[in-house]
DNA sequence: TTTTATTATAACATATCCGTTATATTTCAG
DNA sequence: CTGAAATATAACGGATATGTTATAATAAAA
């Protein structure tokens, strides 16, 4: 279980789920009526991307979002 | 644990996880330098939000995300 | 009820997204 | 190595969040 925290580990993540499907970013993203653009967007970590936007490629890509207390600080870096 | 899927549930679990913490919109918003209208619009489920806004309002509240794929009962780590 | 704390809403300037179209760059099969 | 597929990057207009300051509405407390 990978922890995200940041646009960046998101996109990583995002990016593993959708390769595992077979899919390429405009099949994926078609399903929403994202862009190719878009995706890649998602994909690179950008800060600024819309909550909604990433909900709609979860959605694509048939995943849901938990929300958990973060870690103790043995278990991995830093929290802040 | 509450599957997040939209703006909306994302909000109230944030929302849930403040009061849980016996926080106001000001004091948990000052920790990453977000000022009270912000944390307000994000626990409305505004679909628009930054995604970078988000991850700085869970920091604030000591929580991280998973993403796990929707049909999976629980949590597994076979993935990675 | 009256007062106080908390949350929601507003206007403004700035920034950046989205969607579209297009092109460049990278990746990968043959 | 070559060429096709996949991904990254760009310009544009329109839309909307952000941060700030301020105020209104609501909730809680006395």
């Amino acid at each position: 279980m990978i922890p995200v925290t940041s646009p960046e580990s998101l996109g990583k993540v995002l990016r593993h789920y959708r390769k595992n499907q077979g899919l390429t970013q405009v099949e994926a993203g078609s399903k929403f009526n994202l862009p190719q653009k878009t995706v890649s967007t998602i994909e690179a970590g950008t800060a600024g991307i819309r909550l909604d936007t990433v909900f709609k490629y979860m959605s694509a890509l048939g995943l849901e979002m938990h929300l958990v207390p973060r870690n103790k600080p043995s278990d991995d870096e830093a929290l802040w």
